[in-house]
Order: C-alpha cells, then structure tokens, then sequence
DNA sequence: CGTTGGGTTGATCCTCTTCAAACAGGGTGG
DNA sequence: CCACCCTGTTTGAAGAGGATCAACCCAACG
C-alpha cells in the first residue's frame, strides 16, 4: 500500500545479468541468498560492464556520483589529490570488492579509482539499487552490511597509520593482500603485487625508501622473498608475529 | 567563561517521542523531510533513552550488536583496544552523532564506546530500523548517507595520519572541532576540550608530549591560546593556513 | 644500444618518541 | 584551612626511526 515501487524492468537489455550478477555482484549477492526473481531483479540494473585498461580511470574526484562499481576481474586503487598535486593512496581492490561507497554522501566522488592492471567492472546505478532494495529485504541488509565493513576496513587501517612502525606496516599489509588473494582462491604465499612501491607507501604513509628497506629487512630475516614485484612468503607465522608483536614490544 | 551554555533550547515542549525524534535523532530525519507519520514510526522504534556519567560505557567491544545510539546530549569517544591491552581512539562523537555503525558488518561490536562527559544518548534497535527504512524510503536514503559520510570521516583521517606532521595534525584537530561545535550553535573560536592530551595523542598518532609541544607551539605563535582543557581560537585563517600548507611545502 | 621508470642502498638530517623531572589543579581527609 | 595526594600537563635532553638527498642498478622498450 505504501510507497508502490515499481518494478524497474524497463531497461529491456537483460543478456548478462546472470553471469554478471552470479560472478561480479559476490559481494552483493551471493551470501545474501535471492531467489530467481530476485536475482532477475538484480541482474537487470547491472547491465552495464565497463572495461579498463591499465592506467585507466574508473571514475574521478569531483565527478557526479551515480553509480557503484563492481569489480569483475582486475585490481584497482582508489586515491584522493591533495591541494598541492600529490596524492594519497586509499586503498587498492581486487574483484568483487565494491568501489564508490564514499561517494554516496555527498552524491559526488571524493576521490579518483585507477586500474593497475587491465580490469573488469559492472556498472551499479545507485537509485535503482536503493529502489530494489526496498523490493528485497535481503539486499538491503546485507548492502549496510558491505558499507559497515567499509567503515571497520577504514579504522584498521586508521589503527596501522596511527600506531605502527614501519615493518609492522608492511607485514600488515602483506598479509592483507595474502588472506585476500586466498580467499580468491590464490595462493596465499606466492603473489605478484599490482602496485608500486611509492603507492605502497603512500597507502601505509611511509616513502617509497623506507618500503623498499622494510622489504629488504625482512627479506634478510628469511621471513619473505622479494623479486620484484613478486613476493614469496616463507615464514607466515612469522610475518605475523612482526605484525602484532612489535607493537606490544614497544 | 561558560561558552559551552547551548544557544537556543528550543526542545523540552514535546513529549519524550518526539523530541527525541526531533533533536537527538537530527542525523537522522532532520534533512528528510518526514510528515507526522513517518516520524511517528520513526519515533516509537526509538523508545529507549539511556544516560551515561563520565567514564561510563556505551557499549563494550565484543558485545553483540543489537542497536545504534544517537547521541542526545554529551561528549564520547570511541577506540579499539589492542592485543596487548593499549587503546586507540577511533573518533570523538557529539551531539547528534550517530554510534555502533562499525558493528552492523559483524553484528559484533568493534570497539569501545566511553563518554567523556555525562552524557544521553537514543537507542535506535538496527532490525526495526531497516524494517521502517523500506516503508520509508527517503530515510533509508538518508542513512546510506550517513553511513557514507563516516566512511569519507575515516578516510580524512586516514590522510591525515597518512601525511601530516605533528603540527598539521593538531590544527586539522581544531579546525573540525571548530566546525563542529560552530555547527551547532557554540563558539567555533572558544571552546572546552572534553578529552585529555593522550586521548588526542591516540586519535591523531602522537605522543600525549608531541601534542602538548604542538599546543604551546601554536600559542607561542600566538594563533592559539591554550589553558588546560580551554581553547581560544585567535587566527583561525592562520590556523587553517598551518593545517594545508606544510602538506604542500614539505 | 640509450632511455626511462622503478627499485635498492647509503649517508645525513629532522621529527617525534622516550625518559625524566617538575608543575598545576582538583579532590580528600585531617 | 592546609597538607597531601592523584591525575593530567608542561618542558628539557637524549635517542630512534623515517625522511631526504643522492648514487647506482636493473629490466623493459623504443
């Protein structure tokens, strides 16, 4: 009786919707459980998939918010210009992560996304997810609940900047990406960084030097191995315990 | 010497409901424009008030989630505690704030929650509040909002952890509590610190000493004048400037 | 080839931390 | 009222950790 939504169906286009809501909507929809019809729902307002070349823009600060953005395949980093030209990195996504959550307040982005490799997105136009969710239940819920993780993700790595040294850092941060490619189904010890040393450094507010030392340090302990781009974790556990322990030491 | 007095009362003429859903819950449905209804729905889920003395607890980290807390009155703080038992502060929260929303993703709570200053604040029990969100859409709406403002919160924070010095870190500090108490109607150049130098240490990365320094520097500067917990605010345009600036010299 | 962007490593400097001492203000109990 | 805490704060001096500056290496690529 309240609020008659419409079904919004009128986008016609329907082809991927089930590849694209099965495979790059994980985030938003596999643990959520839908039925076919809600599926169909959902699929239908992701039609849109959007392709990215290395280097590439998904979208830029000061740009009108309209959209989330699943990804589908790639890797991704989110950075915010700072008055003066330099910026700072936010944080770097990998498939089915969502991208735009930040934009939502103020209906404008915050902040710029950049493919670090040749990536895949779908296209989540904002208005018609919110109009869906009140149609499913389940997809709402669990859309605060992707928003809240955000927010927890953000205050661990407020915890990181504000109280650990620079190795602590470091193995924070590989064992962030670790436990992400494994929960991809990857390797959790044997991985290829996407990034730079300098935009290690500056998501972890550390210099491309320091990074670079903190690498070689923990390479000499015989804890990981590093060529490159690509790291070896020897020693998990004692990854973990620079992680956690020096911060307690100190 | 009392700047904290609040500037216009205009509660206390409504009944417990409805002021409640007028002043405390202004995060909520102030910008939303709700009929007599609506907010009735919105009133009735938000019973519960609760009142917190200084030092008292919110809720405790680990606890399951069951609501969020706008706060009514008062002054609290946030923070996690580490494995070896230290804290760090997530946030400082004000009048009209909203609390608990890292806890949705895990229904558990992530952090502490501790009031500064006697306080009150409005339970608001999660699942009715996403049961009316689908019956009122534009408070749905409006609490995305919300949840993405704390993140875009989180992310200035991560900035400024990321690639402030200590100085730059204190003045940003000022500026929003500035902003804030200007916001709602007190003095944005003279005001109360509810916390203590370590807790503002903890929040901006810093020693408790670093702050203190930082203090007298900007006094010795004669762009502050600090006495104990009591803030004047004398040049905020060369506040701001120290804030922005140094991030571009440096 | 030479060029270029990214990475490593060393030496020095600077900021913040750490340790230490002294101080101020607000209770409390005598 | 004072003496006596207790907590929070200020300030100084010494030390550590990262930043900065600079040199060099390496692999990719025209």
């Amino acid at each position: 009786m309240l609020h008659d939504s419409p079904p919004h169906n009128h986008l016609g286009v329907t082809q991927i919707r089930s590849s694209c809501a099965s495979c790059s909507l994980r985030e938003l929809c596999l643990p959520v459980g839908l039925n076919d019809h809600e599926i169909q729902l959902l699929g239908d307002i992701v039609s849109q998939k959007r392709k990215l070349y290395r280097g590439g823009y998904l979208y830029r600060s000061g740009l009108k918010f309209q959209s989330l953005f699943a990804i589908r395949r790639g890797f991704l980093k989110t950075c915010v210009l700072e008055e003066d030209g330099r910026q700072q990195v936010t944080g770097f996504h990998m498939t089915g992560e969502l991208l735009g959550l930040d934009a939502i307040s103020s209906e404008v982005h915050t902040c710029d996304a950049i493919a670090l490799e040749d990536s895949e997105v779908c296209e989540i136009p904002f208005t018609r997810l919110e109009d869906i969710s009140i149609i499913i239940p389940s997809l709402m819920r669990h859309f605060h609940k992707i928003m809240s993780r955000e927010i927890v993700r953000d205050q661990n790595v407020m915890l990181l900047l504000g109280s650990m040294k620079a190795e602590e850092r470091l193995a924070s941060f590989l064992l962030n990406l670790s436990r992400r490619f494994s929960i991809r189904g990857y390797s959790e010890s044997d991985f290829n960084l996407r990034m730079t040393r300098e935009e290690i450094g500056s998501y972890l507010g550390l210099k491309l030097e320091t990074v670079s030392r903190a690498f070689s340090k923990l390479q000499d302990e015989n804890i990981i191995s590093v060529k490159n781009k690509h790291i070896l974790i020897k020693d998990i556990t004692h990854l973990k315990l620079k992680m956690g322990n020096s911060s307690c030491i100190t």
